[in-house]
DNA sequence: GTCTATAAGAAGATAGAC
DNA sequence: GTCTATCTTCTTATAGAC
């Protein structure tokens, strides 16, 4: 009953990671359970379908996402602290995001031309780092604080983008700095 | 002997249209005959592979943007007014954005993840681009072109893929306007 | 739970008639 | 040039033995 489990967050694990360097519709089931040394067969008695194993996935990132906020939250009390740590979420994955790209943002590019179903799922990644972003704004006294989050999301979108397409981590670099200098800017109650 | 370029014209058209509005990985090459009344094996004697047509549909974006560019630098000879013009052309495809996210900017995120060649076939478009705008900040007299190029660019890409996570064209004529004002505020010799 | 075997279909691509 | 027919490979998914 244990042992299920573990199976499951093999292929969980594996399929996550090979969603997001080669892509959702370019990665096969095949794939996936060789990686971990199981059988077609195998993965799909754990999971029906290739779709339920996407959802899978999102699932695992949206948990890791909330821990992650979760965690930030303790550590950081200061508004422009917690602003601050979640640039530097994206600094310390640098070298995947030149790359691979933002797992986040790539993923909802690809699923947004697939179902409905599928890109609502990817867009609910965004949705919870817009809303911790947007209650962190709150903090600081901003009244147009989904605008704000909105706003830091795109350039934080912005420079993964464009430091992957031209592999250029000096890129992602010079541009977070130009996003934690408009945090200083920020006014705070 | 033109009816075969005729061909070939109606063909990447299509595939122009349907790589963006669906992805390259989920169009098929029947998909692409059949929106234009051709069969498979038609399409495959005007282009051999899948990839020799996804070229000439880059090849075809590329003329495209150098056609614009070229006519922008006619219509305008004041830097910023360049610029802004190409603030413009983002704004004017909002509805094809939000529904399909940033044709250019797609289907670097899609090919990325592909072969090498084809990777750098679809950043070419962004070089387009990132050289015109380089081209109009040294003419405004900054020694920094490269990088306001970049960031220029970033923001656009930051803009256009959240607006279309979210389907929201509000968002996008946000995120442009405060890129506007960012080309106001530029020093300019 | 995990395997082998296999179905069922779609995809890219080729051959040959017209 | 355009069609029909076919090939081959890959993919998702299922059935049934162990």
């Amino acid at each position: 009953m244990e042992k299920g489990k573990i199976s499951q967050d093999r292929i969980v694990t594996a399929a996550t990671q090979l969603f997001y360097t080669q892509g959702y519709n370019q990665t096969s089931v095949s794939d996936i359970a060789s990686e971990i040394g199981i059988t077609k067969g195998n993965l799909h008695y754990h999971f029906r379908s290739k779709d339920e194993l996407l959802e899978a996935v999102i699932n695992h990132r949206l948990h890791y996402i909330t821990d992650s906020l979760e965690q930030w939250d303790k550590e950081f009390p200061e508004p422009k602290a917690r602003l601050k740590r979640f640039v530097k979420m994206v600094l310390n994955q640098e070298s995947e995001i030149m790359r691979y790209g933002c797992p986040m943002g790539s993923l909802n590019v690809e699923l947004g031309k697939c179902q409905d179903s599928l890109r609502n799922k990817a867009r609910a990644m965004f949705d919870e780092f817009a809303n911790w972003l947007e209650k962190v704004f709150k903090q600081m006294g901003h009244k147009d604080s989904k605008t704000l989050s909105k706003h830091l999301l795109s350039m934080a979108q912005g420079a993964a983008l464009m430091s992957y397409v031209y592999a250029d981590g000096k890129l992602l670099k010079r541009e977070l700095k130009e996003i934690e200098k408009w945090i200083d800017s920020l006014a705070q109650k």
